[in-house]
DNA sequence: TTGAAAGCGCTAACAC
DNA sequence: GTGTTAGCGCTTTCAA
């Protein structure tokens, strides 16, 4: 049987409940019997039992990390990479993350998370976009939510999101400074808020150089945000002929299309056309060139959504705050200054 | 406040021990109020709660995973994925997965994961090599564990290994089958269990081929199992004028360096020599040509340990089996016969 | 400053 | 079959 509560109590000499106020750092304690409290706990290795402590406290000292079933696929990394954030600082904040998915078509009515039907967590992290019944479900159990990547149209909420906008003015401002004037733009579900916050920072930096928009060379109703629909994309691109010297791809795994099929039309990267994409996959630095992009810092955005999430634990009634993660240039060998032969 | 058994009890006019029994699916119920006592749970949409249950049950529902903390890095993707193998089977089994790193030199008399001294953990998967004060530690606690990609010295346990040396067998087998007779082998940490494995399955698969080992063209020191440590066994491989025309790579990682300094060197991937790595990692499909492997299911892996936590937990005295995982050939563009012109 | 006692929500003997 | 009872290990008044 294991240490308890008891047996430090006995060793120590006085009753359960000093052990109790001891380790919760009371004040009206004297120093001797805290000594004598502290000495028996170590002595005895003793530790508080998680459930018995949960049971009264009603603190678990979990916390939920609930993504949609999709975004949890084996091929999808970004929120991945987001949930082991949330890992890396739950551990210093002595917290424990439970996960679980949801379906995409989660309907009102539906079960809620068991993690949250037992009571198990303090507090929910969202990542990505969930369906609204889920939401609603939540709120009637009033537990704190964060969200990341996504924030829900109804409900005030701590939430932390990427810097779209200035992502994509920074992506364009590049391809500006290198020369660029014909600069193409390429996407898929542009009704994302992510992608029409790319686009619309593609379109603030192009009319701040004086430069107007082309619709003629922005294609935002490809298939599917990934390397094919960036494939088939940059087909429809290249039909006709172009004048087009460089492309801001909204996503990589498009900008890999892209590039793939360049590659096949024998249209040089970057001397021909300059190329930039957005979120930093691992597999950019494997191409050749290697392709030049927005890094997307995915583990800081779970890092930032936990430490939100430790902050309206201990701050109640805490002003539900937007956190606006920065994104950052990474300029490699797929752009160029335009008419270099590099 | 949240519903609880007592709510139940009254509503079906039973006492909170006959709920117990209804949830527990205990036997001698009669129909009559089992469908009384089901009724008033569905109508008050109760669920137990995790800590009560706990408390008295000894079932936190949860399971341990431990990695060391540099296996847990943003840049290392292997044991990451078998996590999320567990995690995919976790919610098929209800349980949910607790995560904690350890020191790579934890010491014996370090405090063991808190997961463990607050008894919230039913079961512990270790994956990777983790340090034996650690196992020692935690053999103390008689609780189940399982080990994935590692096998402890001492002790007896359940365990999930990949097939390395069949591994070895294939990626060498497939290069024979090419045409190739020169095969280098090239890796870092020889001592590594798995590599040695793997070079085992290499001498195994040219034995049978009637080629004899020439050690000259076998690289067992690179400085790391990195890119850089493939960039470095390269460059000494050719140091010399060598007749080898293909190479088997321990790691895709290595084989990645190796495929950099050919590309340096012009001498062309797979004309002039067929390149073949292990494990499979997202980035071989960007390189080009893209790089065949052996295929490491690493979420299979997590989701077999989880099976064998569960049936350990399910049947405290069973026998410890291992489960060896086996690996898959994926032949793509870096190897082709020898003296091809494609 | 400390201890006694009640109770968190549940389970499991043992009655009836 | 079902209810009574006694905890599981801890926290938290309240009294001493």
């Amino acid at each position: 049987m294991a240490i308890t509560i008891k047996d430090v109590a006995r060793r120590a000499n006085v009753s359960p409940a000093t052990v109790s106020l001891v380790i919760h750092k009371h004040k009206r304690i004297s120093d001797s019997t805290r000594a004598r409290v502290l000495q028996a706990i170590k002595e005895l290795n003793y530790h508080p039992s998680r459930s018995a402590r949960g049971l009264v406290s009603k603190q678990s000292g979990n916390i939920g990390f609930i993504l949609r079933d999709d975004h949890f696929s084996r091929s999808e990394p970004f929120y991945t990479r987001v949930f082991l954030g949330t890992e890396f600082q739950a551990r210093d904040d002595e917290y424990y993350i439970l996960l679980t998915t949801v379906s995409s078509n989660f309907q009102k009515g539906d079960p809620l998370p068991r993690f949250v039907l037992e009571r198990n967590v303090e507090g929910i992290i969202l990542a990505g976009k969930v369906p609204l019944p889920l939401i609603e479900g939540l709120a009637t159990h009033d537990i704190p939510l964060v969200f990341v990547d996504y924030y829900p149209p109804t409900g005030e909420y701590p939430a932390v999101m990427i810097d779209n906008i200035s992502g994509g003015v920074q992506a364009t401002s590049h391809l500006l400074e290198l020369g660029h004037r014909r600069i193409a733009f390429v996407a898929g579900d542009i009704d994302h808020p992510s992608i029409t916050e790319r686009f619309q920072g593609y379109k603030i930096a192009l009319e701040k150089a004086g430069i107007s928009i082309d619709t003629s060379i922005t294609i935002t109703d490809a298939p599917l945000p990934d390397r094919k629909g960036g494939y088939e994309a940059a087909k429809k691109l290249f039909r006709k002929k172009t004048d087009v010297t460089a492309i801001f791809t909204c996503n990589d795994a498009m900008a890999i299309g892209v590039m793939q099929y360049l590659k096949e039309q024998k249209i040089k990267v970057p001397t021909q056309i300059s190329l930039i994409g957005f979120d930093d996959l691992e597999a950019n630095l494997m191409m050749d060139p290697p392709l030049s992009t927005l890094r997307v810092p995915k583990e800081d955005m779970g890092i930032q959504a936990m430490r939100l999430m430790v902050e309206s634990l201990q701050n109640q009634k805490m002003i539900p705050k937007k956190i606006l993660i920065p994104v950052q240039l990474i300029a490699r060998g797929s752009t160029c200054k335009l008419n270099s032969d590099t």
